[in-house]
DNA sequence: ACTGCACTGCACTGTGCAGTGTAATTACTC
DNA sequence: GAGTAATTACACTGCACAGTGCAGTGCAGT
């Protein structure tokens, strides 16, 4: 996981190259890797694509990595950084009125999943999680945790504050997710059907809030 | 999408042959495969491997299959085939009593995933699906489309009974999957967490039904 | 004994790819 | 313009693997 950046010694050491820490082809070839690795997974990748993509010499791309696994894994980490935070602040309103903040979490849940690259990712983590068991974990820790944290936090928020009666927060977090990411999320992973429109998004999303609202609602 | 059968030319032309259909070499080569497919994918898995864990030679499974790509079909095919149905009759008991109807169900769609096999098997269908679009199309008719169409079914006959009052019954239903699959199937299949107790299989399946009587019985 | 057939073991070809060594070329700095 | 470091093109090694050809073996049925 040691990963060699040949010019940050240089760049560290010049006199006026702390302005530029551009590393130009270090990132073309990391904007190449990760479209290569996200299209064609991490055998099918090779380097001589990476190389060509990329528009550096199969060479380079040797001087900046140390091996095809030391790209991929920064890759990888680039692409996490590059990753929104699923994190949605809980205001007065969202407090007082649970479908307001129910709505609100649920599209963000939705537009974090929204974008072809986060399918094609999630696609990556499934696929090679045997050969890189950090894949999942990191998906985990960094991804699914995040989310599911403000989550349930935002539940116990509600049902402490007596607008839903939530026993299980984790459990009703989970259920949430689950009736936004079916139908929006894992037929895409597995690809069958056709990206779901924004209006189907939408109903989705207020189907699940309205779902969640009949179960926990105090008001049944 | 061809695949050879050698010996079946002898077992139909021959006298006694027709008793024997068991090409037994055949049968633990396709075993052996689906095995080695299911561990390391199309491209981790070699010819070599198969035909060690098979116990037989390496020209042999190439006898039987005329390439990799067949064999990797004919190993897919046999899944599908050994895969169970979900099917649920929807008997008298189940019409008059939704909860009785969709925890039947929800235990019949917990079930038929619930095998390792089973996840490993949809994780091939996602990692492979670019390789071979057949897997993907092949999982949704095969696999997910009856299942969905039985639910559907069964929510719709629910909902003309006026036990529920279900106004769009295939939203409802993917509702329902999404409340099963999320905790239980997607988290395996990305490779983190362990696989769920029976205990909480069922605790899942319960707070399903719970959470589709809240939204759509009409006694709300 | 003879024949057909599946099976085996082995050697072999061809290919694609990871990774390296090197000499020449380019680009940047002083 | 000189010096330095990155970059490039290219040749090369080593390896894993798909697929083939072939000589030989074991085992039916005749």
């Amino acid at each position: 996981m040691v990963v060699s950046r040949a010019r940050s010694v240089k760049t560290a050491s010049s006199s006026k190259a702390a302005a530029r820490a551009e590393m130009p082809k270090r990132d073309a070839i990391l904007e190449a890797a990760t479209r290569v690795f996200l299209a064609h997974g991490y055998e099918g990748a090779s380097m001589d694509l990476v190389a060509k993509e990329s528009g550096a010499a199969r060479r380079t791309v040797y001087n900046q990595f140390e091996s095809k696994e030391a790209l991929f894994s920064a890759a990888v980490e680039r692409v996490w950084r590059d990753f929104p935070v699923v994190g949605i602040a809980a205001d007065k309103e969202a407090l007082g009125d649970p479908a307001v903040g129910l709505s609100r979490l649920g599209r963000a849940v939705v537009e974090f999943w929204e974008p072809p690259v986060a399918v094609a990712f999630l696609r990556m983590v499934i696929s090679e999680g045997m050969r890189f068991p950090d894949l999942p974990r990191n998906f985990f820790e960094a991804g699914k945790a995040p989310a599911m944290r403000a989550l349930i936090d935002y539940l116990q928020q509600i049902n402490e504050n007596g607008s839903l009666d939530i026993p299980d927060a984790e459990l009703a977090a989970r259920q949430f997710l689950g009736l936004l990411n079916e139908p929006l999320l894992w037929l895409r992973v597995v690809g069958v059907g056709e990206p779901p429109s924004s209006a189907e998004c939408q109903r989705v999303v207020e189907e699940a809030v309205m779902m969640m609202m009949a179960r926990y609602g105090s008001s049944g």
